[in-house]
DNA sequence: GTCTATTAGTTCCCTCAAGGAACTGGCCGG
DNA sequence: CCGGCCAGTTCCTTGAGGGAACTAATAGAC
């Protein structure tokens, strides 16, 4: 955790940042996303402190983004599962995949393939305007204030 | 920056948080994105101390997500700029925005709308597939290793 | 010519979060 | 009853973030 909490800025940005923008949420939504749903195996996998681990799979769980599952009553044992909520979190992981095959992936290419289930090709995802379908990017768009703007201040 | 780094990983979501992983970076792009291009107007509008900002900017334009553009020679002043790479990574701010005004606007609404120049309405992004133009979210896909993967390992 | 303001940083100290390793508690199998 | 597994918790050390003061370069006011 950072010191400086976002959430309390009229920005979505800094509100989703809140909820994942801390030092190895991303990744642990990852593992998670891809089936590595317990304790040992996240720690494992990505060689985080245990401590770090804990703070933030209790933080994921308040933000409604994982749920507790217990898969043992005895011992008690449980393993995390992606809330709707969290799925959805793992769009941005998706386009993140996208920017950095693009821009980092050097010679080797991409380490990890996506295939599309309704068209059966690897592919990757593309921003669409959600009224016409067209690409939308962040060159094609004009920013304005909305309802839940503070006042005097415009934050994305 | 977290002590560990997470560039050496085949995992190209480790990478892009390589980029602009570190707390504030995100924030200070959507400054930039949105006209605030000087260190002492994103240093204000964010609240961000003054060291940390110059670190942040310093490893953006190391990293070729910005320029540092010089707007006056004397006395010599710079401004901050987005680079095709670092426009791109606007597209992840998009997605942030989305997600952060579905799940955590409340009542009062997206503090910010966003007009698509194609089609001048207010809308927000989706994600499509490159190959068919689908529809394309982290359900409707298949994870496979691809040609930079990591021997004996798998990474998103 | 000196005084102040502006901009873009730099330097300093202090606190708190991250890393790392050891430890705890519940339970099972041999 | 001993060792092992799992899901954490505790403790110590290091280093990143916050905040304020300071520097350098220059323009404009007086």
């Amino acid at each position: 955790m950072q010191r400086t909490r976002f959430g309390d800025l009229a920005c979505s940005i800094a509100r989703t940042l809140d909820v994942i923008g801390e030092p190895w949420s991303p990744l642990i939504l990852r593992d998670i996303y891809v089936g590595i749903n317990r304790f040992e195996q996240i720690q494992q996998e990505l060689g985080i402190s245990r401590k770090v681990l804990t703070e933030r799979l209790k933080w994921l769980v308040e933000s409604e983004v994982l749920h507790r599952h217990a898969y043992s009553e005895r011992p008690p044992r449980y393993e995390y599962r992606l809330t709707a909520k969290g799925f959805e979190l793992c769009d941005l992981l998706l386009v993140m995949v996208r920017w950095g095959d693009r821009w980092t992936a050097g010679e080797a290419g991409p380490p990890v393939l996506y295939r599309h289930h309704a068209c059966g090709q690897v592919s990757h995802v593309e921003l669409r305007c959600s009224v016409c379908g067209e690409s939308m990017h962040a060159a094609d768009v004009d920013v304005l204030p909305g309802p839940g703007a503070a006042p005097e201040v415009t934050r994305a």
